[in-house]
DNA sequence: CATGAATGAGGATTCATTCAT
DNA sequence: TATGAATGAATCCTCATTCAT
């Protein structure tokens, strides 16, 4: 079991690195051998978790978008109203991109570069179902607007994501006003 | 003039390629090579017109942000009231986003990217500067909300990014009701 | 002695691995990993039974050599004639090269290749020894033509090393006829 | 032109290290750095003349083939006898393989390792047909044996191999009169 | 202005070998 | 004895950039 743990260790390390370093300098820019160094193991051992650099981001994409997937459900069920509900995983979901900047601002970063392979991508879009539920739900009860979920969510979440990366690059500072004016905002622009 | 003119197409086909190259590979992952044949021109020729390949992204930022802006602006003046105003530059915005895809992806991946330089970013926003002094304006006649310029942006303009690239990819057909739902809810989030 | 044995195997499986896969890719084409997956046993075994890969190949060589040379002196004993023993011997080697593909084309390559260093070359040659004393012999009986033993044997026996890999490749298929036709060519090539 | 023959000069040092450098080290122990240095050149210009190191030895291969058919047919033309015409050839054939040692230790070392692509390999063999066609006539006049020409060639022209590369290990010299005595078991071993 | 040949620096990946267990 | 994980040292190849023409 400790050989495991080492291995998981490792493995994790070589997650993180690499989210830190492709923030910093994007896909390319970051060779295997500063994402080992960060890591503290030989380029060499990459090879031993992962088949090979396109791999590690695909890997590296797919554990993040889960990480920020299973946060944002995690204080939601299925047995809340679709506002309450709603708004719980609103929150969940900014709480995460202003808390776990990191791991944000990579998924955004993947979000809008050919530098995820097509079925990772895929892969990364399954775990939002519960929300896509949600507006169902919220359709059918006439609460939330008969849109596209495409808009839904171009109107209500992604703002974050602009948000955060404003943040990330010192332009403004979200406070806890803004937050509550930016959910009223994502609200409003999808409730009937 | 024969000579200027001729070199000003060389300019162009190298930006143009470089916005097609980037959009489909990434920035890192775009040889010179690949643009200079692209644009029919040998590689050293690009360092006629550019420093370097930091320099010709730049350059292609600001030139495509600015044909962006123009675009925006154009049947736009200040003399509109505020809430025309913004529908012209909104729809005028989302014909850009829809018809110059190529130019839009580009600019979406330079934002969410380490990969254009701080100064070249900072030229690029100047450029938003009528819209910021629309809203600026809508908010002393109590017509647009009393809120950070970010969050207007984030909520009104910003999601035209993330349906551009949906659709780009394939995900989904934005058509002439879904640009009106979007204007709606753009509107809707910003205005008191 | 169950544990020696169990060693023993392992080493032959690891002999034949190499020669298999040498065969099919080179020398410098094969790693250690490879040839140790075919033999079932962990990369680090190797170096239980070897010094290095050096000496892989070098022991593999000589242990090939040396089946080679059993098998091609089998059936033949001193008191024959000269005459009867060449035959005897020839026909064993043409038997072995044709039965025995994967040595003969490992040797093969071995032979016209810097692959093998010098002393375990010279190990190898030794084995020959019966074939010279049968030449000496028959130059003296005044039946082998007296010539350097280097022209008797890339006359009379090494062209066999030529057709075996010519069949190998698909190139041509050796039968009985051919075989009867080749020995004649080699005698009358070494016959006074 | 200067400029061409500067390319045919670079594409010529290359050619040449390769054979000298994988005569002495096999194809993949000899790096394209060592090659690049022997040729004077920068290991990046490698790959102006050639796609990779595969195609590096392939064109290599082929190159020498066709320097070793031009020699060996040189003096030979198609009105000869067929007896005349095979001496000529043989010689020019053991000529070349003595004098242009390091041209024919490589095509050995080709010619029994999976170092060159089967196409190169056939591109090879097409340079051998006038000496085929010359021994079609002689089975038409009765003056060759009507053998198979992998018979023919491994037991006339292949042994010349076999001595060539002993001499270059130092096993034995090669002189004039071995020549002759080879020549003689080479005709013998194919002429009627 | 324009070029294509040339290159040095660097990056992804592999592999023989070792070592803790 | 046997192993699988780990690695440093190569190795092939690419690419931004330069330079002679």
């Amino acid at each position: 079991m400790a050989k495991l743990q080492k291995s998981i260790d490792k493995r994790n390390a070589l997650v993180k690195a690499t989210i830190e370093l492709v923030n910093n300098n994007g896909f390319h820019a970051t060779p295997m051998s500063k994402i080992a160094k960060m890591a503290n193991v030989s380029p060499a051992t990459i090879y031993l978790y992962f088949e090979n650099k396109q791999d590690l981001v695909n890997q590296t994409y797919i554990d993040v978008k889960a990480e920020y997937t299973k946060y944002a459900f995690e204080t939601y069920n299925e047995s809340m109203s679709v506002s309450e509900g709603f708004e719980i995983i609103w929150k969940r979901i900014a709480d995460f991109k202003l808390k776990e900047c990191e791991e944000a601002m990579f998924l955004a970063q993947c979000d809008n570069t050919p530098m995820i392979d097509e079925p990772s991508r895929q892969e990364g879009i399954k775990h939002l179902q519960p929300l896509l539920d949600l507006w169902e739900r919220g359709k059918k009860e006439g609460v939330i607007k008969p849109l596209s979920d495409y808009l839904l969510y171009a109107y209500s979440i992604n703002p974050l994501s602009f948000l955060m990366i404003a943040q990330k690059r010192g332009a403004f500072q979200l406070d806890k006003k803004h937050i509550e004016q930016a959910y009223q905002a994502a609200w409003n622009s999808i409730k009937v």
